[in-house]
DNA sequence: GGACTTGTAGAAAACGTTTCCAACAGTGGC
DNA sequence: GCCACTGTTGGAAACGTTTTCTACAAGTCC
């Protein structure tokens, strides 16, 4: 930058605000100091940049699980808006509950970065407090907890939505896969999807039958032993409502290889809308991933500019029919057994 | 760093010294420094650092897709190499040939990191020289291209143990559905696994029918396309050979939908064992998509000190037979009509 | 026991910006 | 013609490290 000034023939002083497009330059001055610069192809360095005044032009982002699709594509609009604005991104897997700590205790130590967003997971009240008091801006995204600023979408809704098609189609016997994030001891368990069940079935005036419900740690495999369960009950269900697709789709594996017929014999439906429900006829309860990624980045860069930004932002979800869910086969006895 | 260097009763210099690992201090010394620092949580400034010669601690990550699953699970190992060696990752998603361009001409203008992974798609001559004279370590993970060290498969010999089951299981009418990414023009397109196709049918003395071979965007949709327009041929094939598994899943729908079985009116093989292949009993090749992560990520760790490192590191790949591949229904005609 | 090496520690000079503060030249009001 | 005011510029002090270069003490060798 001392190259430019000289050739310039201004101080290192104008230069800097030529550059950075402070006030206080004349419009000659500031001409003439860019052409300079776009001759020698010069760009600021951002190291020194940061260390003399401000901000870092860099967000860290925090996900419990990288190669799970939800967190992927969230990830991926993210970095989209992210990088329009210029700004980089750190990208933090924190596994389990010695990762969050490490992540917590590390990062805000030096302002590594101007803000944090936590992809679906939860932050402790201490954890909140220390990120704030470092002065940077927290974020959650896909999930909700403390008292910073969200985007997510209204669980319980989502899973009312699904229940009810299974209810109006006129399953009266209808099991829950639960999934459970056991990497993330303490996180809700998105406790709005299980409720959702239990107000369906109150409100249709169905009793609840314990046996029905089983809770799994997350994923496809797990989804499909859970399955095997339900299919030893004296009296199986008629319809499945997984608590995501990919444990849908471990419960459709069993069903399958038991020889019973999707959905003629059993209905299923998941929820997220994955891209592989599309290929394999799962109907489920879509979420919008990427425009939760978009507004949350949205909402950084609102923080960052020091404005206010909604606090809490709840996206709609739809039911998606596609071919895993019928009536039950035989209405009349599957509604006297319910 | 001079609250540090007050504390522990020495000068700024050996302080740096003792945090930086740097010979020329006492043992003891170091002890009672790192002792403090540790303590107080405190890390030193990467803009310092960086500004005053030492490295960034910062690896650039550029991938041209977030969402896959292939690219996330590489990311997820990758960082879990780099986290424990007290690396960030900086994570640059380059979407198309524009944003590559972008990438290229910014990230390396003032050093923001101090290595580039670039993941699965091809950096030309030019790109990969301004690299290098810019200092930064250069690394290719999941593909190859250049001349700079690289971990990949073999994408030929993957090809041909999915094309060589469908041959041992005597079909003979084998269609193959290609896959190309639309964004990533240029990109020698996983030529193996085409290559694999031709090779695999001349070998066994089978003569290539190019009505049976169909290229497609990337994507399971495309591929159920695809599958589509197979169909619609006079006499269609008995087995398929996707480029991926996702593709595959897409033919698998198309079929299905026709009232087709698999396997056993057609058998569908596929590249890659994403995770939902086991959920849908898709046959597939595996490759060790975590390990080229790893692997990757000890690659970055050796260049950044110096050492030489391997310069290609290829993986094996292995068959994965399950419930979509089978003999062709009548052997004999089968036979007559290749 | 002096000259030399070796290991350890401190002082100070970079690194490339931003920004506070002072200086200076015009301008208009009185 | 003097004064306060505004708009533009330069000087210099941070910012927090790393890295010479120098200084000192303690061994080691003859």
């Amino acid at each position: 930058m001392v190259d430019i000034a000289r050739r310039a023939g201004v101080s290192l002083a104008t230069a800097s605000r030529a550059l950075s497009n402070a006030p206080g330059v004349a419009a000659a001055t500031r001409e003439r100091v860019l052409a300079v610069a776009e001759e020698l192809s010069y760009v600021v360095s951002p190291e020194a940049s940061r260390l003399s005044g401000g901000s870092t032009r860099r967000v860290a982002v925090v996900v419990p699980h990288i190669s799970r699709w939800f967190f992927a594509a969230m990830l991926e609009a993210l970095e989209s808006v992210l990088r329009e604005a210029d700004l980089d991104l750190l990208l933090y897997h924190v596994g389990d509950a010695a990762d969050r700590q490490a992540f917590f205790e590390r990062l805000p130590a030096r302002r590594k970065v101007d803000a944090v967003v936590v992809l679906a997971f939860p932050v402790s009240e201490a954890e909140q407090q220390r990120l704030e008091l470092m002065g940077v801006s927290i974020l959650a995204a896909g999930g909700q907890s403390a008292d910073y600023p969200y985007v997510c979408i209204d669980d319980e809704a989502a899973g009312r939505q699904a229940m009810d098609h299974l209810i109006f189609l006129g399953h009266r016997r209808i099991a829950m896969i639960a999934a459970f994030d056991p990497d993330q001891l303490g996180w809700p368990d998105r406790p709005g999807r299980s409720e959702a069940y239990y107000s369906a079935l109150r409100e249709a005036g169905i009793a609840a039958d314990p046996s029905l419900v089983t809770t799994v740690d997350w994923g496809g495999p797990q989804g499909a032993e859970a399955m095997g369960e339900l299919l030893g009950l004296r009296e199986p269900p008629t319809a499945v409502y997984a608590h995501s697709d990919e444990v849908a789709l471990g419960a459709i594996r069993t069903l399958r290889r038991a020889g019973i017929r999707v959905p003629e014999d059993v209905s299923v439906i998941g929820i997220d809308n994955h891209p592989l429900a599309e290929l394999t006829d799962l109907t489920t309860v879509s979420q919008p991933v990427r425009q939760q990624g978009v507004l949350a980045g949205q909402m950084v860069l609102g923080l960052l500019q020091g404005e206010d930004v909604e606090r809490a932002v709840t996206m709609p979800t739809r039911l998606i029919i596609r071919r895993s869910t019928a009536p039950p086969r035989t209405i009349g006895a599957a509604s006297l057994s319910g």
